[in-house]
DNA sequence: TCCCGACATTGATCCAGGTCAAGTTTTCCG
DNA sequence: CGGAAAACTTGACCTGGATCAATGTCGGGA
């Protein structure tokens, strides 16, 4: 494990508040493992014996069922997964797959447990995560629930601009064939969805998104607080795709 | 408060196991409400000031946005909802409306985060039961988003009789309005869908339920322990109807 | 018990979005 | 570089499910 990289774990909300003490102790059981790309890392089903700490690289969280698959997440760092089967201390609903070459902390569930009963602030910190990510997921399933596609690809491209303080023009953070799936929709569905869309206030060129008329936009997408955010939940893993950067 | 509610109560999940002093100064801050059938009790984006508890009647938890509305629960007695977002001390999510006269006790969020941190037990039972949320409206969207709506019509009816042991005929517990609405289509279509399911090993009549070739219909829902359980997390509130009662 | 309003079914029709099949572009490696 | 694989786009077509409309049925209150 190299040196720098527990600062930046130490950061993170769930283990900032804990005692210097117990987080010693985690990282003292946990060890750190490099993915090559393209590798099913978890699957679903599995025991959850490790929450997995993201240092570097991608991973997508997707779900399978008879031939099907659909991407529910894409995780980047610094963030955890899977904390929800590590306190359950059952098996992953989810499977997970490097989209990059990445390095993850594996920490032992056992001792997450163990240190929750002794580490009040680390459990309020757990809790107030896994309320975070509940309420995502919620508004995920919400968006899926009352919105068409279009509607959905809409919301989802202002609410990314959004979070750059409105910035007219960022960089996709994943492939569309993922973000189609996180969608609900095929790729080729997608495509067609986003020329639609050129009329309506927001241009895709390859992965770079321009808005070109927020207001048209904005009366498409209809952003909702309790679907879209401004939404503090996000932070956790609960259920989506990773920030977006601004176009450099 | 009727005198023989509160141990009802108190055997909950949630407080079964926590600190009978904390148990009573929780319950001390309570006070119970009854509600009126067809009432708007919570309104989504009012903040969350008090956890509540189902002790008679029935609630449905719906979501909202533009002039849409779809089913995302609905909860009956013994049991609690909303607590993610009285965790979170953020504003509730969903509405909920009451559909038959309810007794319910409201419980201030502000003192369950303050017992939270002083009782060990009740913040395990506490993370327990958010986690088993989580995972269970987790998996409510793989069904979602992996299965067509005829998918999960058959494997709704064939879970709902594996919760009775397999029992051979059951009776729907809510109306099939808030079960299309809850599947995620229109009360039309679950008509016509349950309709080609006779075919495939399952009569629905009125609101009862009969299994006739359970070989069939399990070929067709192909049901999946990490979508469709044995599930120790549908205890919670996560997203999921009440349980089915055995045919009288 | 009757009657009203909500729920449920059924039929006819429509359309959003999936599927299949080529192309085209981009990305990744040797 | 160069070439193959993967991602993306585009077009044609089809179908699952929504919508609209009409009728049937049930449950609860006067």
């Amino acid at each position: 494990m190299r040196p720098d990289d527990l600062p930046e774990v130490r950061r993170l909300p769930l283990f900032q508040k804990m005692e210097a003490a117990n987080f010693d102790e985690l990282v003292g059981k946990s060890y750190m493992q490099t993915f090559p790309a393209g590798l099913e890392m978890i699957r679903q089903g599995d025991p959850a014996d490790f929450l997995h700490v993201m240092l570097e690289g991608a991973v997508e969280l997707y779900a399978k069922w008879g031939g099907r698959e659909c991407t529910m997440a894409v995780v980047r760092p610094v963030s955890t997964f899977i904390l929800a089967a590590c306190i359950k201390d059952a098996p992953y609903l989810m499977s997970a797959r490097t989209l990059e070459r990445s390095r993850i902390i594996l920490i032992p569930s056992a001792g997450l447990r163990e240190i929750f009963r002794r580490d009040t602030e680390f459990a309020v910190s757990v809790v107030t995560e896994l309320a975070a990510s509940f309420r995502s997921i919620v508004r995920n399933t919400k968006g899926l629930k009352l919105r068409n596609s279009r509607e959905r690809v809409a919301s989802y491209l202002l609410r990314q601009s959004r979070l750059l303080d409105d910035a007219p023009s960022y960089r996709l953070p994943v492939e569309k064939r993922l973000l189609a799936s996180y969608l609900g929709m095929t790729p080729e569905n997608l495509s067609r969805t986003i020329k639609t869309l050129e009329d309506h206030g927001v241009k895709v060129d390859g992965m770079r998104v321009i808005i070109t008329d927020r207001k048209k936009l904005v009366d498409l997408a209809q952003p909702d607080t309790l679907i879209d955010g401004p939404d503090p939940d996000a932070l956790g893993t609960g259920s989506s795709l990773p920030p977006v950067q601004r176009w450099a």
